[in-house]
DNA sequence: GTTAGCATGTAAGGAGTTACATGATTTT
DNA sequence: AAAATCATGTAACTCCTTACATGCTAAC
């Protein structure tokens, strides 16, 4: 239950499900997948794979995927491959049939939609509206403190909200033609078991 | 020397430096004025307000600003209204004339920003343009493996990828206004003792 | 034969969050 | 007088980074 929901093991599992892999091309994959969004480094992707590990969720596989560049006969301490477990993959399943807040937060959303190709077509579109909501919410907020706030403040930090104002429009657009294309695609498709398109937009948390 | 210089330090002491404020105040002031880019809770604000009295950089001040809504007659516990000590100012002064990569990676990049209005204009120069050649750079990455993958990756991923990468290309072009604003600008004023306009866009590669 | 890149790790700690705890003030 | 919101704080924790340490392997 421990609720270890970092996003760095979603990323890893994420990875390791469509090929086993070793850490190093593991973090490369990382950088190039996920782009501007996230970075990792050893320190923390090391330390997780050996959680990973001790957790069973996977196991290190020596005997690689290599095509015999050189047969291993001294045994020299090999790149080590990591391979999902049985386990693993239901863990994986569990965290990506996560369709709440944690998967649409900045941090998390990224790393949630990268591995979409793996997720159920009704979770995916609850959190790209989850999302979708939760910026319209700040877009709100910050409209409002921008048109109270007229006059008051210097061009710097004007020019700075409305560049962040801009930016969130623009993925809020994007969302928008993302969920009119899922639901196309989704209206013939009876395979999961869908009964309406709800609310979603509904359990938008109000901190402020 | 200590070289403390996390991002919600600066934010405190730029935002005090244009007025006095009690924590509370302060922290919904920066959400708004950071707006998409970064949020903190109390339970960082405070531990940093404390931090920042034992360096003397600001104190504590009773005595607040308040137009007399009510005079103060049975002392009770009043707001903490903190104010910039004259060390506070130096200091402030040194952090917004840091240039270097620390003002100008993601997570420092608007806070910087948003107190550009107190920063000298040649450092305000180098801090656009080496957010640009850092953005440019990692353009350039992406751009390689999107190019090196095709065909080997889900949509999703693809579709994630173009959308950071054309985030980032906005950011450029908006960076690249800003930049021509600021050059136009300095031309006339000779406020701030600048020698000549030197290399600053070195590490970056121009290809428009 | 030495630089550069591949590959794996660990220890210390920075920066911030969550959840809790408390009380004052204003609104209804 | 109850509820909301203003206001201040602390302890425990999470997640990740930096800097270090080590060795192998390919290229020049």
């Amino acid at each position: 239950m421990s609720k270890r929901g970092s996003v760095l093991e979603l990323a890893v599992l994420g990875l390791l499900h469509q090929s086993p892999m070793h850490g190093y091309e593991l973090r490369k994959r990382l950088s190039t997948t996920l782009g501007a969004f996230r970075a990792f480094s050893y320190g923390s992707l090391y330390p997780c794979l050996k959680s990973l590990v001790e957790r069973g969720l996977i196991v290190e596989d020596t005997a690689a995927a290599d095509e015999g560049t050189a047969p291993p006969l001294t045994a020299k301490r090999a790149k080590i491959v990591y391979r999902l477990t049985a386990d693993g993959k239901d863990y994986l399943q569990n965290l990506l049939a996560e369709a709440g807040p944690a998967a649409w937060e900045d941090e998390n959303f990224g790393v949630h939609f990268a591995f979409f190709g793996q997720t159920d077509a009704d979770v995916r579109l609850r959190i790209l509206e989850g999302r979708r909501s939760r910026l319209e919410e700040r877009l709100e907020n910050v409209r409002l403190s921008v048109s109270r706030a007229r006059e008051r403040v210097d061009t710097y930090t004007l020019e700075l909200q409305q560049h962040g104002l801009e930016s969130v429009e623009r993925e809020v657009r994007w969302l928008n033609e993302l969920i009119q294309t899922e639901r196309n695609s989704t209206t013939s498709t009876t395979g999961t078991n869908r009964r309406d398109a709800p609310s979603a937009a509904t359990a938008a948390k109000n901190k402020e």
